[in-house]
RNA sequence: GCCAGCUUAGCUCAAUUGGCAGAGCAGCUGAUUUGUAAUCAGCAGGUUCAGGGUUCGAGUCCCUGAGCUGGCUCCA
């Protein structure tokens, strides 16, 4: 497994090289940068003066089947530093020349020459270039040298390359199979939300069908923090400079949030965060260590300035409703609760269909605030949970927040791909700033433990995941519309309209298909709007007081009595279609 | 914000080298009364993203801006 792994990834690295060098046989004046291997494929940054478009493709794959059909050997040369500075001066490579000098003294330096083509590179690479079985360029963007905004932007080539074709057909179909999936494209197909550009760029409309899916998920999730123990705040949406002052947010998040508007002379900023809210309702009267741990939540409406080129479908906006929660504890209870939000998370995840929870834990960085025994207790007590919770994780050494330690939890979807969605984030800072405070048993004032945690990060977030996860067709319990009435013809409209009632007043979701078609039309129809289930009605239905029963997945299951429809669908709202056939 | 590309009817897309803006689906009207993924016919639908320019003539070429897409950076 772990050789295949190092085999693809120098496969992939080769052919990285093989596309490099396929460009500097098309074109001129290429300056090279560097061409990893990456998780789901490679690129190559480089800088030439032609602007490369996909329509370019065609040939530079073209030259690069040419070099690998010419089994070019990879030859491994080492060179001292001198020697490779003036070859690569000689080369006129100036990216390489400061590639060269981030390299650390002693370590060896070696180049890889493929025929012509000659890089400064570590390695290592394949025998010859005859090796490489499969590839394809995939596309093509800026990026900037080390990532940095200053630097210059190079243009960067996408591919991807397997160990074998039958997988590089794999993966793209399995790329096919997420554009089908995008919620952009399912936001309008199902008519769940839009955007607008009169209204702004980052700023979701919600229609009724995708506002349905959020007003179940907010009440689910509702019902579940009270049910944890949290106490549920509605907080303003703006707040007065000297708010964000002394929470520190117009220092250090000033780039994030929007111009101040003047009112009564006075400063007021659109909230990024909910947390200075929370604690002014913390602090309207003193707390008893008693009254601890106190747990508030709020599905609390944030806007934060992202740069135009970030914005992606709701993945990414401008204004966005986080399920935010305040933890206020003791250091003692600091372990136990952080074992509950663990707890709590899972339990969440997977009434959403999501089971496969992997977590990161980013410990303390260079600059940070609170005393080092602080970070260490909060941290363990964070690695406490993960293991007790049995959840796999990853260390991120220093990628902590400057004021806390961190957990992030990301979930895989229904085709494999992981999101980063909660965050559970402890505050050594904003108590400090806000001179938060409890009377402990000993009668003195303590500081309190602070505790940032978000589920499903933001609504709109969530939403959009969800959507790519069940593909649009949402289980029945978050189903807009859980079942369509299709009568025959005109003659069993007045019988559809009393099955639709009976359902409705079952609690369901029920619209009748009133439209003169036949009844295949009907149900074409709520195929494509996903509907899970069908309920056709003719003469027979009609006489019997049935309903011909249709699933979006299993298709006609045959006529039954309303009652016993109605406990078959409750009984699978009830179950979340969790021990279903998974949609 | 930066690099590249895209933007034509509600949606998906056509429109020779610059020469009369079109189709399917959706919508509306009518006919049809239909049994498990599309009944037929007709009608309507446009400031070709916005603004400017070149030209006898611009959807098409040039400039500016917006939005979107793929990335960089950032992150819920």
């Amino acid at each position: 497994m772990s050789d295949n792994q190092t085999d693809l990834e120098r496969m992939r690295h080769s052919t990285a090289h093989v596309m490099a060098a396929a460009v500097c046989r098309l074109y001129d004046d290429v300056q090279l940068d560097i061409g990893p291997a990456t998780e789901n494929g490679f690129y190559y940054d480089f800088d030439l003066p032609h602007r490369l478009t996909p329509e370019d493709f065609p040939r530079i794959e073209e030259e690069m089947n040419r070099i690998i059909s010419e089994k070019i050997p990879f030859e491994r040369l080492e060179f001292t530093r001198a020697e490779a500075e003036a070859k690569l001066r000689e080369m006129g490579q100036t990216f390489k020349l400061e590639r060269l000098a981030e390299i650390p003294e002693g370590e060896t330096i070696t180049f890889y020459r493929c025929g012509e083509f000659m890089d400064l590179c570590r390695g290592p690479h394949l025998e010859h270039t005859g090796q490489i079985k499969s590839f394809t360029l995939l596309s093509v963007a800026g990026s900037y040298f080390h990532g940095l905004e200053t630097n210059p932007m190079l243009q960067r080539l996408y591919a991807t390359g397997f160990l074998h074709p039958k997988e590089l057909r794999q993966y793209l179909a399995q790329l096919e199979e997420a554009k089908k999936r995008d919620h952009r494209k399912l936001g309008r197909e199902l008519d769940l939300f839009s955007m607008h550009e009169e209204v702004g760029a980052g700023l979701i409309h919600w229609h009724p069908r995708g506002a349905r899916v959020r007003s179940i998920i907010e009440d689910f999730w509702r019902q579940e923090h009270y049910r944890a123990g949290y106490e549920l705040l509605y907080t303003p949406h703006i707040g007065q400079a000297n708010l964000w002052e002394t929470s520190g947010h117009l220092g250090f998040y000033n780039e994030s949030m929007y111009a101040p508007m003047d009112i009564d002379g006075k400063e007021y900023y659109l909230k990024p965060m909910n947390c200075p809210f929370h604690i002014q309702i913390y602090k309207t009267h003193k707390r008893s260590y008693r009254e601890l741990p106190i747990k508030w939540a709020e599905l609390g409406t944030v806007y934060r300035y992202e740069k135009a080129g970030v914005l992606h479908g709701l993945l990414r906006v401008r204004g966005f409703t986080q399920d935010d929660a305040h933890i206020y504890c003791t250091p003692e209870q600091m372990e136990a609760e952080f074992k509950k939000i663990m707890k709590f998370a899972i339990t969440i995840w997977k009434a959403f269909g999501f089971s496969n929870i992997t977590a990161y834990l980013a410990t303390r960085p260079e600059k940070a605030v609170g005393e080092v025994e602080r970070w260490e207790q909060a941290t363990n007590a964070l690695r406490d949970a993960l293991e007790s919770e049995g959840v796999p994780y990853e260390v991120d050494p220093g990628g902590g927040a400057f004021y806390g330690p961190k957990i992030d939890l990301k979930v895989k979807d229904a085709i494999g791909r992981e999101w980063q969605v909660s965050t559970f984030q402890f505050d050594f800072n904003l108590p400090d700033r806000f001179d938060m405070t409890y009377i402990g048993e000993d009668g003195q004032a303590h500081r309190p433990y602070m505790i940032h945690r978000a589920l499903l990060g933001s609504i709109e977030r969530f939403f959009g995941i969800l959507v790519e996860h069940y593909a649009g067709a949402f289980p029945l319990w978050l189903a807009p519309e859980q079942a369509r009435v299709l009568p025959l013809t005109e003659k069993q409209m007045a019988y559809a309209e009393t099955v639709a009632e009976a359902l409705r007043a079952a609690g369901f979701r029920v619209t009748v298909d009133q439209r003169q078609e036949k009844v295949g039309a009907k149900i074409r129809q709520a195929q494509l709007d996903k509907i899970p289930y069908m309920l056709v009605l003719g003469p027979r239905e009609e006489e019997q007081g049935q309903a011909a029963l249709r699933s979006r997945t299993a298709g006609d299951l045959g006529a039954f009595g309303l009652p016993d429809i109605i406990e078959r669908l409750s009984r699978e709202v009830d179950s979340k279609g969790l021990d279903a056939e998974n949609n």
